[in-house]
RNA sequence: CGGGCCGUCGUAUACCGGUAGUACGCUUGCUUUGGGAGCAAGAUGACCCAGUUCGAUUCUGGGCGGCCCGACCA
């Protein structure tokens, strides 16, 4: 894509209204915008990242059997009712209205019980279990404070997956393999040496669930990590009899701040048994279906790729996530050999199925820098007076900085490898 | 939901009970061109409502909105 016509721009100075670094930066690169507290829209180069991690995602939760799914955001009252979690004293964050006939209607915050109620229409034999079925949704929380930029949102997508199983044990053979799904994707975003699994509270449907903490000061858990074992407890749940469950010892575990990127945990048949969820067994027996759920919310995701790996310049984007992995800047001086020469290098990576932002604006280099370290986009190729009379391109590395020169005729190849 | 701070051009930031200034951005022209250029000329602004006052962007009250701390966060 040729900059000159992306519609966004950058900003010199931090919103005063925004004290998060993921927002500040965000905003600044004109990824996102702030339409109310606890409110953004996602601009093109923001869209491109999110839909990056969206894959990433989906990629790994096909990979373990995830069905893809989209259930409305529209939720009446009468399953809710049913499981107890329509009633404001039960759930303060529902966002409610009426439709014109009167009718109450609530916009969805989660969805176990639309999907439960659903599934019974597909599932009554042992025969159609286990089952495994995801969505990217929109979920709207009436959040009593929004913070943290799109840390902390009121309407965020979130990637839930809800897992369906005959038994007990069967569920925790999926769930072990969800959580190393969800390593995988904490790695590929370029988390992975920063997040850890963290045994947390199972609410009111079992005694521990496990979340996956990103370690940054920007989070708002408090974490106690076990380096050596890579895996770590929420405050929440820091007591001795967990600790001795566990087999850890004070002693050996950090305190340390945490963003919660990702919650796993077993709903067991609070909601089929609610909904009315069975299946037969081999035996003509009669029995409740065991559940799961599994939620990562990709804004969020990216949010905290932005706390944790952004430096003092900007944003600094894993290859996986980024907007495009290259970022051309020709720095012309209005020179029409140069212009022609970068133009030539971008139409070869279109040709070979390179995407690449191409930043063909008549700005001085100052200004065409200090915008692509903003951006964070992670590799630079430079074309230049320079880099065309050294015979050519010069490819850099928005991580570390490091130059290169590389000869154009295999630009290409070193761009693959 | 309790407490605190704050609403000024597109962005950031001043000052002020009496003509609202600066920087970046934007427009026009010339020069400049490997790390946010220079000169010149322009355009653009007081969240809303009430009150006090000769006069309110400024003071007072209310509303709306934003941020932070806490509580909350299946």
């Amino acid at each position: 894509m040729r900059q000159s016509v992306l519609f966004t721009k950058t900003r010199r100075e931090a919103p005063k209204d925004e004290v998060a670094k993921n927002a500040q930066l965000l905003i600044r690169a004109g990824y996102i915008h702030k339409e109310m507290a606890g409110a953004y829209s996602y601009l093109p180069l923001g869209l491109r990242v999110f839909k990056n991690i969206k894959n990433v995602i989906r990629e790994e939760m096909n990979a373990i059997g995830g069905q893809e799914v989209e259930l409305s955001s529209l939720q009446g009252p009468r399953l809710w009712k049913k499981s107890g979690r329509w009633d404001d004293e039960a759930v303060d964050v529902w966002f409610k209205t009426r439709l014109k006939d009167g009718g109450e209607l609530g916009l969805g915050w989660t969805h176990e019980e639309p999907l439960t109620a659903l599934m019974t229409e597909h599932m009554s034999s042992y025969k159609d279990l286990p089952r495994y079925v995801y969505q990217f949704q929109k979920k709207f929380r009436n959040e009593p404070r929004a913070k943290s930029g799109i840390l902390r949102t009121r309407e965020f997508v979130m990637k839930d997956l809800y897992s369906f199983n005959k038994s007990e044990k069967e569920f925790r053979q999926f769930y072990e393999q969800c959580a190393a799904a969800y390593l995988r994707i904490f790695e590929r975003v370029g988390l992975g040496e920063h997040t850890f699994r963290t045994f947390a509270s199972g609410g009111s449907f079992a005694k521990y669930s496990d979340e996956f903490q990103t370690l940054s000061a920007a989070g708002e858990d408090t974490i106690y990590l076990h380096r050596g074992k890579g895996i770590a407890v929420n405050k929440e749940v820091y007591t001795d009899e967990v600790l001795a469950d566990l087999g850890l010892k004070k002693e050996e575990l950090e305190e340390k701040k945490a963003i919660e990127v990702g919650n796993i945990f077993p709903l067991g048949t609070r909601f089929s048994d609610a909904l009315d969820l069975t299946y037969t067994d081999e035996k003509g027996k009669k029995k409740p279906v065991v559940m799961g759920s599994y939620g990562i919310g990709p804004g969020r995701l990216m949010g905290t790729i932005v706390e944790v790996l952004a430096d003092d310049k900007g944003i600094v984007w894993p290859k996986e996530v980024a907007p495009f992995p290259v970022h051309i800047i020709s720095i012309s001086g209005g020179n029409a050999d140069v212009i022609a020469e970068a133009n030539r290098l971008y139409d070869l990576l279109k040709e070979t199925g390179i995407e690449a932002l191409y930043d063909d604006r008549d700005l001085r280099a100052g200004e065409k820098f200090a915008d692509a370290d903003i951006l964070g986009i992670p590799t630079r190729l430079v074309v230049s007076e320079k880099t065309m009379s050294e015979g050519g391109v010069e490819v850099s590395l928005r991580a570390n900085g490091s130059a290169t020169l590389v000869p154009e005729s295999g630009i290409v190849d070193y761009l693959r490898k």
